[in-house]
RNA sequence: GGAGGGGUGGUCGAGUGGUUAAUGGCAGCAGACUGUAAAUCUGCCGGCGAGAGUCUACGUAGGUUCGAAUCCUACCCCCUCCA
């Protein structure tokens, strides 16, 4: 059925395997076939970039301005005020002001590579909930909008009832959550003449909640579309590594990890991820899918995911690194290699091997860093240390520089000042 | 309100007075093999310490004891049944 639909986008987001449910897929088509629409995707504020498990929606966001219609991507500035109820655990600290502030615009940034903002034709924008959300009475707010949620609708909603099943703290602050994300939908709606929400499909109860909501309220048609949730072939979730999320924003992670993540990708996730994350055309990854040499198929996607997020340039210094790596070849100096900086008054003949693989958040306590070393894992220029106690000399360093590593695949240079 | 069961390390889950920093599974890290993949095998897997060792941990707070995750008391939270 995929290739059935009227409209391009919804073919092309078919084929490369984006859609996972939608409201009124026909419905939406038509309207799409017709003429451009306004749609956007919702992220909250919690950190200052997005990372690899936001991807997805910002791909099939970026489809969409491709075939023509005009993204919106919402921070949720003033949602994170209250955090989302799939959070665990008590302790969760209330983000400040001033943190709001700087993610907001961190996550702005995160989107840059991708969608075209601007004022012009299907220019995207960049929207933040705060702006209506920190300016709503209690009193009119419950009255004009609260009564369009029916008690037993909110009760069924996934992440509601997953919180009183297990127990998890779960308070009236968190249960506002939906409502206020719905509401966003109708401000988007009625400000932007937004008619479509997309997102992971995580969030379906929360976009279809607000797909209601503006029914009711406006009496108009809207539609929400959700992207499948990923997880990687091993059944574990996308984006994580052991150093935490990869994120988008290259002072977040260096774009020598953010391709380093993708050229390691399990053999059966390429072709899926090809489809996703790249904009290759699809006879060429049918082409790459029949290949003997997987590893040509992986580099290319590490290629053209990093290009895209990181740019050309970027990616030229990521293969020099490469290749200084993993081949002897010469180290260069770029900010796109992981690289950290210490000071040689303080650390040579002072400071051990242990502190540099912490220095370097190779490992994140002296015991870890210790086990590595007497696992064999610690290396210091290619060469295996086995005494932790190895103190740091300037013998170390070749022209002020030297190359550290856990394991054969995470390393990390070291300049000396 | 009453009766019973339960809260253990990232997670699941053993353990009911003393070689218990706490069996085991999962997750994670490293080594071997390989293709910078997967699978498999091996080692590691609370903090600090070169080591001896030391500190912190079994819901929270006290107590008993030479000694407690294990016993007692109070409190908090959860589950099941009754009202």
């Amino acid at each position: 059925m995929g290739s059935s639909f009227k409209s391009s986008v919804l073919r092309e987001a078919a084929e490369r395997g984006f859609i996972y449910q939608s409201t009124d897929i026909e419905q939406l088509d038509a309207r799409l076939a017709q003429s451009p629409i306004t749609l956007y995707m919702g992220s909250d504020a919690t950190a200052e970039s997005l990372h690899i498990g936001h991807l997805v929606p910002i791909m099939l966001l970026r489809l969409f301005q491709k075939h023509g219609h005009r993204p919106l991507a919402l921070v949720g500035g003033g949602t994170s005020k209250i955090g989302d109820p799939s959070w665990r655990n008590t302790a969760r600290p209330m983000l400040s002001e001033e943190a709001l502030q700087k993610n907001t615009e961190g996550i702005r940034l995160s989107y840059r590579p991708y969608i075209r903002f601007g004022d012009k034709n299907n220019d995207g924008k960049i929207m933040n909930n705060a702006a209506w959300l920190d300016k709503l009475a209690y009193i009119p707010f419950v009255r004009d909008v609260g009564r369009h949620f029916p008690m037993g609708r909110l009760l069924s909603l996934d992440s509601v009832k997953q919180k009183l099943n297990n127990n998890l703290p779960f308070s009236f602050l968190e249960f506002n959550y939906p409502i206020l994300q719905a509401y966003d939908f109708l401000e988007l709606a009625q400000q932007e003449n937004c008619i479509l929400q997309i997102g992971g499909s995580d969030q379906w109860g929360n976009i279809v909640s607000g797909v209601e909501f503006v029914r009711r309220v406006t009496q108009t048609e809207v539609f929400a579309l959700t992207t499948p949730l990923l997880t990687t072939a091993d059944g574990s979730k996308m984006g994580k590594t052991g150093q935490g999320a990869v994120w988008l924003r290259a002072d977040f992670c260096a774009p020598f990890d953010f391709w380093q993540y993708w050229r390691n990708v399990d053999d059966r996730d390429v072709s899926k991820f090809l489809r996703l994350f790249t904009e290759l055309p699809l006879e060429e990854i049918a082409a790459l899918e029949t290949t003997e040499d997987i590893n040509e198929a992986k580099i290319i996607l590490a290629d053209r995911t990093t290009a895209l997020t990181h740019g050309e340039e970027a990616l030229q210094a990521v293969h020099h690194a490469v290749h200084a790596f993993f081949h002897g070849g010469e180290v260069i100096d770029s900010h796109h290699v992981p690289t950290f900086v210490i000071d040689a008054d303080t650390w040579l003949g002072m400071k051990t091997i242990i502190d540099l693989f912490i220095e370097g958040r190779l490992a994140q306590t002296r015991g870890e860093a210790r086990r590595l070393v007497r696992g064999g894992g610690a290396y210091l220029n290619d060469v295996s240390v086995s005494d932790e106690t190895l103190v740091l000399q300037e013998k170390h360093f070749s022209k002020g520089k030297a190359k550290i590593a856990a394991g054969k695949k995470r390393l990390i240079y070291v300049q000396l000042r």
